[in-house]
DNA sequence: AATATTCATCGTAATTTTGCGATTAAATAA
DNA sequence: TTATTTAATCGCAAAATTACGATGAATATT
């Protein structure tokens, strides 16, 4: 009997993959930090703190802001980024959820 | 006066991205869900919950036992898959320190 | 021994990601 | 007004990811 096989994958796990891959390179997991650290919000002072190009880093908070993870705002000249809180309760709640459960399946 | 530029990421940031790209993928992060809901291991059904091919899953099995996420154990003609715990307690951890110390820090 | 099952690996194509310099747009400063 | 600063975007090249069928290796079954 040839088997069936699922069509999709669940939103819920979309959503995961997204937001893991939001974090998926080092230099937006710093800019993170780096957010979640300064009280202030900081701007292009992201760049100096990067080995990367300032169009390479301004790419990465293109793609940490298209995930939700963090908001800009102009103020003159510069740009002003913070974390986006609820997002990242989101992150922390998805994955406790997904890792709560298995403390002591060892199975292998 | 020239902007000094970092050369390299930290090992945490480099760590945790590494960690953040095994689960970037949503037939990854199904396997882990898989792995944490069912408490035995299981092995080739994974292939027939997941909308990929058998070679296809097995790229990502890799990927996952790379990252050191899971576990695999040879059993006759079959494999069985279990998660590794302390690489999930570690995931925690990263991410947990990662986000905690954000909550109340809305500055845009 | 011959066949079947299970799963990893190989080879390849299509897509995505990453990185940079150059350019552009907007606001400020001279 | 004319420069200067800041940061986004464009265009492009290199590398990595994703997906699949085909093949191979190992064990189990007949």
């Amino acid at each position: 009997m040839p088997r069936t096989r699922k069509t999709e994958f669940t939103s819920s796990d979309n959503c995961i993959a997204e937001y893991a891959k939001a974090l998926a390179h080092p230099a937006r997991v710093a800019i993170v930090r780096l957010l979640a650290q300064k009280q202030t919000c900081i701007c292009g002072d992201i760049v100096d703190e990067l080995p990367l190009a300032q169009s390479t880093v301004s790419q990465h908070l293109k793609a940490l802001k298209d995930a939700g993870l963090i908001q800009g705002s102009i103020d003159g000249t510069k740009v002003c980024y913070c974390l986006h809180t609820e997002a990242l309760q989101q992150i922390r709640d998805l994955f406790g959820n997904l890792f709560d459960r298995l403390i002591d399946h060892s199975c292998c």
